[in-house]
DNA sequence: TAATTAATTGTCACTTATGGCAATAAACTA
DNA sequence: TAGTTTATTGCCATAAGTGACAATTAATTA
């Protein structure tokens, strides 16, 4: 008897024009103004869907967590198929067709944040974690005689490459740098298979 | 005649506070009210020192960009008397006393800003070239013998590795990622020794 | 001591941002 | 068609942020 729900479409479409906003501008620049344009509607229906602003905010960090983890999770199934650490470095940086860079964007935005809200600081450390683990396990699974210091040096590296190629984009950066970003992660990928155990 | 000008001082503490509050809370959370407490002055006193708020954050991006070039002038001094790639490495992440994660984040937080400030554009990507820049003739010079596209590689990820670690700090994050990626930064050093020159 | 210049503060107007709620419109069902 | 629930909008109160300027205080020198 009700009129239907469009709760769960609105919610979404609010949330990535908020996503948006805030991979733009930063947290505190993503002001509700904004975020009502960008999802082309009225500023009043945020908080009809969202609540207000410390809502909106744990909403999104729920978001971002939650799509970063999937995201870890549907890597990790792609990479399942591979068999050599470069395999994995050209998976990562070319197949970028699914790949949103406003995620980490608002990770980062997110992170920066946590002085000001304390209770996203275990979700956002453990959502990075997993992306972490999902790389050390897909590299031991690959190279099991590596050493785990030299997995996990390899795979904390290939975060930051990542992550570092995404925190350019708002400057445009020169397309020498994405190019050498990603030969680094080949570099870091070979130390896995050219077997130089010294520190 | 005249009573002394506090300009000078007065100047770098209020950018001092600024730049603090950037790193903290982003920068268009960075509102007056905040710098002002930060710097422990009266919220007239920073147009009267930096005029409105385009003018601070143009004083803010020339503070944070200069400092960033001498950091860079600096630090490529230090690594002039260097014979190794793994030396490099180690005085970049070890020797940190004078290092202040500050502006890293000031500079990104400036680099989100470019949509709404795109003069900023060309001197952030200029600093962060000079940076590299300083970073590949130290490799060139010390492993001459090294192919450019590697030397270009290493120096891009090392820098890259160089700014996640301090991306992280708001956060907290456990000791393992930053030695993680100092060890990271390690095996690209060590690429250029061992010559591996297989893509 | 008087003059000069800058530092410092107080205060106002204007704009922007947020919270909240009442009222209306729309879709569905009995 | 009437009733019910939700979507959607308009509106206002309050707070926060910024710009601007007048007034006051302080330090220096002639």
């Amino acid at each position: 008897m009700p009129r239907p729900s469009m709760k769960d479409q609105r919610s979404e479409e609010i949330l990535d024009a908020y996503l948006t906003c805030v991979a733009r501008f930063g947290l505190e620049g993503a002001t509700q103004e904004r975020i009502a344009a960008e999802a082309g509607v009225k500023r009043p229906l945020l908080r009809h869907y969202l609540g207000n602003k410390d809502q909106m905010i744990d909403a999104l960090a729920d978001h971002v967590i939650s799509s970063f983890d999937l995201a870890s999770d549907v890597i990790g199934a792609e990479l399942a198929a591979l068999d050599t650490p470069q395999d994995l470095v050209a998976m990562l940086f070319t197949d970028r067709g699914a790949h949103d860079p406003r995620y980490l964007l608002a990770w980062q935005a997110l992170a920066i944040a946590v002085a000001d809200h304390p209770h996203m600081r275990e979700p956002l450390l453990a959502s990075m974690q997993r992306f972490l683990t999902m790389l050390q396990n897909t590299l031991a699974r690959i190279v099991p005689s590596a050493p785990t210091v030299q997995i996990n040096a390899v795979a904390q590296g290939i975060s930051a490459l990542f992550i570092n190629a995404d925190s350019f984009t708002p400057l445009g950066p020169p397309a020498a740098w994405r190019a050498e970003t990603q030969e680094a992660a080949m570099l870091l990928a070979s130390t896995l298979t050219s077997h130089t155990s010294e520190a």
